[in-house]
DNA sequence: ATAAAGGGTGACGTAAGGTCAGTGTCAATA
DNA sequence: TATTGACACTGACCTTACGTCACCCTTTAT
């Protein structure tokens, strides 16, 4: 079953520009195109624009739910029962705020001033419950992705490298050290935009390379490098100190 | 009862730079101001926030909600109510959302696809309903708006009319009234060209004598015209049936 | 064969703020 | 009295998630 830009648009409601902004931004790609260049969704671009659709409706932007649904840990039936639950939380805030709409309203007696507590008036608008479950949500994938997962694409990935490949990586990762240390001993701080832009590369690099690093992923190498002796060493070669400053650029990017 | 930005901000959640925002489109403008420039918060300031939330909650527009909340028309008492309607209204799309969810979820048995339909899948986000009520509600503190407006600005004016005016203007009612029923007779569609263009002459004529015929307004006298027995009949007396089809003119000129 | 309907890209516009830089002010403390 | 830290101000630019517009190409129906 393949569906055109108007099809699918006529199915789900969302605009043809919002289809097309989505595959864009590489949220949603068609399924296929033809030859003249036309769009052609499937089956599950649908499923998939759905899942996009709850998480809208739940907040989330557009950036968070690619990570959501892009996660190879993503498991469209516990997502959804998941998504289940909070829109009825967020249904059941809506619900608390119509009442004080009508609390309000009773408060006000003609023109005499009821008033009500001012903190009490806005007491229902406060999302932070909400948020926290959210951020919970968004987070629990991105937690163990980072474990096993990421492990395990890198295992994928690196399987089918050729030897010009591993050459390639190696001389980027030697220059990229060995700028870090030349910043390093010329006294450079490691907030400076100079070493930021190389901790960027660098976890461009690995997600290029290995494995989707994530700032959660790459605070934890960040770690690791003071913390794991056999790192310390790799870099404390370049320079004494070298890989306290790393580590401490890298957490200062991760902030 | 003073409170500053920061204060509000405590109270109310909202940052201290929607505040300055909200200033600046004049939105909710500070009662009042401290030597050094700073704002400064009362009470009433207070429950116009808490008017302006409950409206952003219900999406409404900041420009829409300006419209309502400043015109004349405007109860906060009635708004109130009618808000938590609506907020319960948009609570009970969200939990048949949530239902859609879990609905989903459970025809996902596995890796058996025991799809849904696709229609199915996406029904509930349809937000017309919700919609259709919203512009309701903006709509009928403009209607009122218009409506005892228009009707002031007309009387205003018509004061001044001498009976040279009147004439002037009956003649141009019969001699329009005429055309329609002229070309009615003929058999010409109501969205033809020159049915529109009387149309369209009229409503000028309505703004130029009258009050600023704005498509609403318009739209309303269309209807109007077939509602109610005494212009139907009016209208009628040219010909059996003129009433709907200058209605119908009138539906077509304001789409 | 031709028009209408549908598709494409790219550029620009918009709403509702966030963020940042630079500066002024106030209250409390040293 | 001087200073310091919290708070305030403005203005400029940035961001997200699209809408709108202009301009051009395909597909389909007549």
């Amino acid at each position: 079953m393949a569906y055109t830009v108007k099809q699918v648009s006529e199915i789900t409601g969302v605009t043809k520009r919002t289809l097309r902004f989505y595959d864009k931004i590489g949220l949603l790609r068609p399924a296929g195109m033809t030859e003249a260049g036309y769009r052609l969704y499937d089956d599950n671009n649908l499923e998939l624009l759905q899942q996009i659709m709850f998480l809208r409706e739940l907040d989330f932007s557009l950036k968070q739910i690619k990570d959501i649904v892009t996660s190879s840990q993503y498991d469209r039936k516990q997502a959804l029962i998941r998504q289940g639950e909070l829109l009825n939380r967020k249904a059941e805030r809506l619900k608390a705020l119509a009442e004080l709409a009508i609390k309000t309203s009773r408060s006000i007696e003609g023109s005499v001033n009821t008033s009500m507590n001012k903190k009490e008036m806005f007491k229902e608008f406060d999302m932070s419950r909400i948020t926290e479950h959210k951020n919970k949500y968004a987070g629990e994938v991105k937690q163990r992705w980072g474990n096993t997962d990421a492990y395990m694409e890198s295992q994928a990935k690196t399987a089918a490298y050729t030897e010009e490949d591993w050459k390639r990586i190696h001389k980027f990762q030697l220059s990229n050290v060995e700028q870090m240390a030349r910043l390093f001993k010329q006294g450079v701080a490691a907030e400076s935009d100079e070493v930021q832009r190389l901790v960027k590369e660098f976890q461009q690099f690995i997600t290029d390379n290995f494995y989707n690093c994530t700032k959660d992923i790459l605070r934890g190498l960040g770690e690791m490098y003071v913390a794991d002796e056999r790192f310390k060493a790799y870099f404390d070669k370049y320079a004494e100190g070298l890989a306290v400053f790393v580590s401490k650029a890298i957490q200062h990017y991760c902030k």
